[in-house]
DNA sequence: AGAAAACCTTGACGCGCGTCAACCTTGTTG
DNA sequence: CAACAAGGTTGACGCGCGTCAAGGTTTTCT
């Protein structure tokens, strides 16, 4: 996004000219590859909040790259539970875990109006195949999120529920300082309710504790906005198991944003 | 496993003779790139109990697949709790989810004496080069786990103890069926305490509760032994997700197993 | 603008399950 | 075979957090 010029439609960009290749799967492709890889990406299509991207059992015929907004992945028990799964953000890839079955096993929906590009799943051979850069980078993509999943079976099985709160707002603040936001003031694009149920706690709960830090001065919170007053002391409520190496690559603009609506 | 024939030490038995390669990588594979994926894996290295394939951090020099035995995988707080995130078993690959890294983020004990071939990390962009279905079945790989892990987090997050008890049962029990061994009956190669770290609750809890289904009929279980009296009910204590559409494909030979131990 | 819906917050109450402890059984080792 | 270690079982107790409820605030829709 953000690119300089033309349609307020900004269907048209490139792969090459949009800000978030050094996210997305063009990560890592030389520029011819990402011309190359351009000719197989279809962009865009336009959601609302609450809609869906895709639903459990669809068949599976698009990955989807967030290209602005956000997104939530959930799965359900048969009574209707639900349980969020990961909150997607622009330069993510969404969807790849289908490739097993061939279809979706998880649903998608939008938080805010978001945007995102389409790559058919007809292309990946053909796409891997030219490119041998992209089956690396799809391999990696996976792995990140085999590994985001590894933490949060963690936090769900071991964590309390002030862990989990101080856990959640550390891994967001790290992911917009990665981004060139600030890393100690947010909006959220989830409700609370979204919040507990990825965290696998009662929205009351989230209240409650949210409350609790902004009484003890590690916070200030009020509705979708967070401000981190004390990092430190987050950090030592959320012991964490990796001594928190965030390797902060700057990518875009500084600013501060909503939980990534139209933020690229 | 289970070739006919020869030395007492199977490390000389090719992917293409073993009985697991419709599980393993080579699936898929026509019988020319089998043998040629055989150039790439070096067998085998046997583990004992509690001895561990990989550690966290460690560098991401090798996957392993499965012979026999099996495996248990987790990932730590820095105080000390652990989250046992997968247990795993014969024609399974591990160790791919470090790709993106580099190195590995969970650790890998064995459960009982344990022997697995070890597959070169140099050799992956080679392979995937030369063979593009391994490409795609490390895709599908890496998919089936993303899956599994989505449902340990819906089980974490939203299910109490009774109902995770039940789904764990049920689900080791279709893997048992898909490997055509009794789904009924079979014995565990993990401590209760490995199982109350994989789903979430104390040791204590999970003695209780099997204890309960004992009472209820459901089950017989005696330490490793367990016996699925009443599948159906176990069923609809675990209310699960899917309506259970377990194709069961039948690879090897009928019998009862271990937790798969020397199993194939 | 007004109504309705969605979202957020706070309080009261109770139960599911973690924790601690004691004891038993089985497997391991010199 | 004795001694120990590891694993398994059961009971007692209490607290963290889920549930229910009520009311406030913001956003959406007509």
């Amino acid at each position: 996004m953000r690119q300089t010029v033309q349609k307020p439609d900004c269907a048209a960009i490139a792969c090459q000219d949009c800000g978030l290749y050094q996210l997305c799967l063009p990560m890592g492709l030389n520029s011819a590859d990402t011309v190359l890889l351009d000719h197989y990406v279809k962009r865009k299509r336009t959601i609302k909040r609450g809609q869906m991207l895709y639903r459990v059992g669809e068949q599976f015929s698009y990955a989807y790259a967030i290209r602005s907004g956000s997104v939530k992945t959930s799965v359900s028990t048969e009574d209707g539970r639900q349980q969020i799964t990961g909150f997607h953000i622009p330069g993510e890839l969404l969807g790849l875990n289908a490739i097993d079955e061939n279809r979706h096993n998880c649903e998608a929906v939008a938080l805010e109006t978001t945007s995102v590009c389409e790559i058919s799943v007809n292309c990946f051979d053909e796409l891997a195949r030219q490119i041998p850069a992209v089956h690396f980078q799809m391999l990696r993509i996976m792995s990140k999120e085999i590994r985001h999943n590894q933490e949060q079976m963690l936090l769900l099985g071991k964590k309390n529920a002030e862990e989990r709160l101080a856990t959640y707002l550390l891994t967001l603040s790290r992911r917009f300082a990665m981004r060139n936001y600030s890393p100690t003031q947010f909006n959220l694009s989830m409700s609370r309710s979204d919040i507990g149920s990825y965290l696998g706690i009662a929205e009351e709960t989230v209240c409650r504790i949210l409350a609790r830090f902004q009484e003890e001065g590690v916070i200030v919170s009020e509705r979708r906005l967070v401000v981190l007053k004390d990092v430190k002391r987050l950090g030592s409520i959320a012991r964490e198991s990796r001594p928190a190496t965030a390797r902060v690559i700057p990518l875009l603009r500084p600013s501060h944003a909503t939980f990534l609506n139209g933020a690229l």
